[in-house]
DNA sequence: ATTAGCACTTGAAGTGCGAGAGTGCTAACA
DNA sequence: TGTTAGCACTCTCGCACTTCAAGTGCTAAT
């Protein structure tokens, strides 16, 4: 759908207009900004309204944009501007400032979007279910605990304690050794299964057994490694923008479910082209979802474990702004990632 | 203060029809259910106006308590309900079903408290600033990542990723062991100082310098495994409560800060005497809590290291129900804790 | 000490009305 | 044929006004 230039320049500012304001937007402050007379404004939104670009709220009032409106407006109207030179440092130092841990990293990143966009932010750990066990540790912490550690080969470290009933003697971690490494070792987490881990348990000899524990707490750090968790940040600034929803209790209740973020999220990943990806109202998959547009960007670092960052506002975000600043964050992100875990280079 | 005994029972009622009403409530209504006349009640309501226990919203309106009429209420006229057998055993099996980890104990904890009260609630890390470090493990992860993981002596486990810019060999390993087992082991984390590490830092040889970032590390360690930190759960729910609040957002506001909710917690902790600590309205040390209550309860697990459970709601909230439901979630989840840690028992 | 009665206060809810903003449609115009 | 002027119509919003119910404080009687 290619729209005439006028309608464009009707559309583009409708948009520009509605977005700060949040006021419907009629036809004589545009007649006067545009140099049309109203009437031919009002014929042009009209059509525009016929078209599913527009919508009113009552009979009589201004025009406000549909999800089909912004889509086309980002699409090819808007003009985004790269954030200053000033901006990016005071934002790499606040980053840098807290990041001393890759979970700190997140988020902290988490936190300044949030404050930055006064938005909520939906930041997920990094995971890559290509990815494969590279390295297994178990480090006795005291007679029956061990510390388990899991490492992938695209650079994701996870570990957890674990209990057992059987003192922990160089007999047991022999075996357990011989076990992680034909099982366990250079297999890809996406891999792992229910059905795997019940088999190796079922072949334990009976002096073995003991160690059952230890594989399913592995099983699980691997399942982890494989899986990214979503987390929010900054919820509590959706309330400022209470008059752009009706009842924002329904959004904040399911901004509090994980899983369901995590699928909100995954859903983005499809279009593999672009690293960027804006779902506007209705296109979100959820119905809590309908009155707010989420934007995203994937981050990246070491071998392929990749994580999102992104924020949630009301669909008439500054999408013009928001989408530099997420752009910029999640390269910062990444690069912070990379060098905290990169072995060769820096 | 001692009330009479009608007096007792005017507040007992307008607490009780106030809480699950939110509204205001008159002599009228007291005169039917006590019988005693309309003017009678007006009296004595009168003189708990004086007295500070109740309040009138406007010149002419029912009166509600104050933050001391529900303080005298809970103190001395509450009678509470220990949870039934059914509801005690659903709880434990919602407790038990996620809890791989203290941390999945903890979160989980918290969102059943969450759901179960319809209120948000704040769980604290274990910590204890009594404890010693116990012992302290380096684990090289990759040629230049090693994991770094610290025990302390009531079974705080801390543990994370460092990058050091030279190969962890042996010798390194050996000089960071030796001044581990020097400076670090045995000490209380709460002795643990930014002197004593610039000390440690300024004593090291040149060769060693490079182990830097491993000592800063494990001083953080220390410092977390001291110090507990604040999550919040179920902030969702306070929207339902909306009516009972002016405005939401300072108080959403608020419960996103975790070092002013650390705060909050702890200040909770100066009545050593008893386990349970209630802090209601302007009992609360910040303006932002002046419309909510807190109802706060510990666990303690292991050797001493302690943390906090509990929830947060309107004034109005039913204490009679909730104390009770606090209560027994603390002592599941420690419990489940100690099950998790101990070494001997069980 | 308690109660009945009465005047008064206050907020909530409903009504009516006019102003303002904006639309759709028709007819005139270049 | 595309554009514009004009007009009747619709809808929201704020304001003033009334009414109603609930509840109080105070005084005087019991």
């Amino acid at each position: 759908m290619k729209l005439s230039a006028r309608k464009e320049k009707i559309l583009a500012n409708v948009v520009e207009h509605y977005i700060p304001t949040g006021e419907p937007v009629g036809s004589k402050a545009l007649s006067e900004k545009l140099g049309y007379s109203s009437a031919t404004i009002r014929n042009e939104m009209s059509e525009l309204c016929e078209l599913g670009l527009l919508e009113k709220n009552h009979a009589s009032s201004g025009r406000i944009p549909t999800s089909a409106g912004y889509r086309y407006y980002i699409d090819n109207l808007m003009s985004t501007s790269p954030l200053g030179d000033m901006e990016c440092a005071k934002l790499e130092a606040m980053l840098r400032a807290g990041a001393k841990t890759p979970e700190k990293i997140l988020e902290n990143a988490g936190g300044i979007l949030a404050r930055l966009t006064g938005c909520a932010t939906v930041v997920t750990t990094p995971a890559d279910a290509q990815a494969k066990i590279s390295k297994v540790e178990l480090i006795p912490a005291s007679s029956k605990t061990a510390i388990l550690v899991l490492l992938t080969s695209s650079g994701i470290l996870k570990n957890c304690v674990c209990r057992i009933d059987i003192d922990i003697n160089e007999n047991v971690k022999d075996r357990f050794k011989e076990i992680v490494d034909k099982y366990f070792l250079k297999a890809k987490v996406a891999e792992l299964s229910e059905e795997m881990l019940e088999e190796i348990i079922g072949a334990l000899e009976n002096e073995d057994y003991a160690i059952k524990p230890l594989l399913s707490a592995l099983y699980e750090l691997g399942k982890e490694a494989g899986e990214s968790k979503a987390y929010v940040e900054g919820e509590s600034n959706l309330l400022a923008h209470r008059d752009a929803y009706g009842d924002i209790t329904e959004l904040m209740q399911f901004l509090q479910q994980r899983e369901q973020l995590s699928r909100l999220v995954s859903f983005q990943e499809t279009p593999q082209n672009s690293r960027m990806s804006i779902l506007i109202g209705s296109e979100n998959y959820f119905a809590e979802m309908e009155q707010s547009s989420v934007i995203l960007s994937r981050y990246a670092f070491g071998n392929n474990a990749m994580g999102t960052i992104g924020v949630i506002g009301p669909t008439r975000i500054d999408y013009a702004k928001l989408i530099p600043d997420v752009e910029y964050l999640t390269d910062m992100v990444g690069r912070l990632l990379s060098e905290h875990y990169s072995e060769d280079e820096e």
